[in-house]
DNA sequence: GAATGAGTTGGAATGATTCCAACTTGCAAG
DNA sequence: CTTGCAAGTTGGAATCATTCCAACTCATTC
């Protein structure tokens, strides 16, 4: 049943609607809400059933039309690892992703910026790039072969 | 209509499939020396309309097949961008993609290993990765303002 | 030359995403 | 107040890459 947003986030919701010629509405808000509220990087499908405990009328495309929204406007990012459904993430600073392949849970890394240097070093003359993506594919010890006790 | 392949190619098709209990056909020759032939990052339907050119009664699903065969068997990297068809890149040394969002297609840039050392050293303890992707969006050179001559 | 097993084939099924046309809302103009 | 947009929402249909499946082909073994 989702925490509703704090006056912090309203204002950054509304500030990147409006920015884009948006406007805030309940199914936004309460979208946006789920995404800062959990950040494991949900599908589309888990943001809509959490959604729809606060708004049970809510649409599945509208969770598609607000998430494309909050993509557009900068609020969020796009996941996409291999074929499977794109995640969502509200983490605006510059980080990679793990995607533990044992339990299928998305982590970020964060990036510090002289590897993102390095990495726009390698580029030859002539390519410019306006996006790095950067996924890792493994296992973390959180799908622990639980060492500690037991 | 696809230059067979050189007595190197047809070895190293031979020995991959071999450690994984597989046979050479003709379709996988065929599907691999398309792979070798133009080396763009070709999309499944461009092998299929590619490799039908030697091999008219080839269908779709062996080109999947035998794609994933060679995914399997370590012969070819998958490409993905975005929510795109998945693309297929023989190219086996460490590299990072750059995708042209001009044109649409897709370079190989190559990657350091210190670059690889330093990325695998920002993850935190108790993640390991087997697989790092690395892919640039942006616009090269190729997408040419055309400013030399004319 | 029947049996076996791997590989191939065409078409059906799947599933995430996109599209669409009708419906709702919030607000502005008269 | 009514009326009239424009933006947003909704449910269901359409799309499209990929996967699945059951029948068929071939090469090899007994
Ligand atoms: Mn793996
Ligand atoms: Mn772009
Ligand atoms: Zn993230
Ligand atoms: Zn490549």
């Amino acid at each position: 049943m989702i925490q509703k947003l704090s006056e912090h986030d309203r204002e950054k919701l509304q500030e990147s609607l409006a920015h884009s010629g948006q406007k805030v509405t309940a199914q936004r808000e309460i979208v946006f809400a789920v995404l800062l509220a959990k950040r494991d990087h949900p599908t589309v499908e888990d943001v809509f059933q959490r959604a729809r405990e606060s708004m049970p009328g809510l649409s599945l495309a509208t969770v598609y039309n607000c998430l494309e929204t909050f993509v557009g406007c900068g609020l969020v990012r796009q996941v996409n690892h291999e074929r499977e459904s794109t995640r969502y993430c509200p983490n605006l600073a510059p980080h990679a992703h793990f995607r533990d392949e044992a339990t299928g849970h998305v982590h970020d890394i964060e990036l510090p910026p002289e590897i993102i240097q390095s990495l726009r070093s390698i580029l030859p003359p002539g390519f410019n790039s306006e996006t790095i993506e950067i996924s890792f594919h493994g296992r973390s010890q959180e799908s622990a072969p639980r060492s500690t006790s037991n």
